[in-house]
DNA sequence: TGCCAGGAAGCCG
DNA sequence: CGGCTTCATGGC
């Protein structure tokens, strides 16, 4: 399935520290696990990616997956039409930046592990979790043997001392206890969607382990809020030294998670973390 | 070796 | 409320 589309750009997603098992295979290709699944895909031209699936998946999963349907480019224009000099520069680095519709439950422990951790360890401690409560499967086409995501059902009766045995470190309780709030209902994902941003970060930070930054960034990228806006240490490095924490992100109501993602995945390339 | 990473909880004033 | 400390772990 080909996908001519001008805001679509696979290295820029795969770096922007939304997903974590989007990698690269090799030059302009990469691996992503979701849903229990496993495709490639390919960047062929600047504006044109190749999705290694078939029409019904593509309809079914990939489509809503990738926010295909919204429009990206009207927001890149309007930075770049604006008068803030940084987000011109970011908004022209990562115009090819979408918000994944990425599964909720996944979300959330990926975002509890996330804390006080950089990506590549968090890939790490995502990969070791799934090795052991995850299914493994088979991709027929390539042959990868791959370890889906596990169930709030397994890591609610997960064992602290397994995880401790996976790196997690002090998270292990964090991780059982928002798993056993998704399985007793208390925490209910389709509400988490339909109702506001501000009412899902408050029920969200009853959880145990989950703050204010944790609550935002499972409300952007899991709930598909975009008017989310995570502040990790990149963003507060940003508001500070760039802002004199003069920001205000209701200039941008409505989409400001979209605009921290502009944000955050310039401020790491200017620092020579991504390429 | 000390510091940092897409932080949060506990405690203190 | 704001500031300080502690919490595992890996990389540099």
């Amino acid at each position: 399935m080909r996908i001519n589309n001008k805001n679509f750009n696979l290295k820029q997603i795969a770096d922007s520290g939304q997903c974590f098992r989007m990698n690269p295979i090799s030059d302009n290709k990469y691996g992503l696990i979701a849903f229990g699944r496993y495709i490639e895909l390919e960047q062929i031209e600047e504006d044109i990616v190749e999705i290694n699936c078939n029409n019904e998946d593509y309809v079914g999963i990939w489509k809503n997956y990738f926010d295909i349907d919204y429009d990206y480019g009207w927001i890149v224009d309007s930075l770049k039409e604006g008068r803030d000099e940084f987000l011109k520069e970011a908004a022209t680095w990562g115009s090819g930046i979408r918000i994944l519709r990425q599964e909720p439950f996944e979300m959330l422990i990926s975002f509890i592990i996330s804390q006080n951790k950089n990506i590549p360890s968090i890939k790490a401690c995502i990969e070791r979790i799934s090795k052991v409560y995850g299914d493994k499967k088979k991709d027929d086409k390539s042959g990868i043997i791959f370890y889906t995501f596990p169930s709030p059902e397994k890591l609610a009766h997960a064992k602290k001392e397994v995880l401790r045995e996976l790196k997690l470190g002090y998270r292990d309780e964090y991780i059982i206890g928002a798993s056993r709030s998704v399985v007793d209902g208390e925490l209910d994902f389709e509400y988490l969607k339909k109702c506001s941003h501000e009412e899902a970060v408050s029920i969200l930070k009853n959880i145990r382990g989950i703050g204010d930054k944790v609550a935002n960034c499972i409300s952007l990228f899991g709930l598909h809020h975009i008017e989310a806006f995570p502040i990790d240490v990149w963003m507060k490095r940003i508001l500070n030294d760039v802002y004199d924490n003069k920001f205000d992100p209701s200039l941008y109501h409505g989409y400001a998670g979209i605009v921290q993602q502009y944000m955050f995945y310039y401020i790491r390339h200017i620092n020579g973390v991504i390429g």
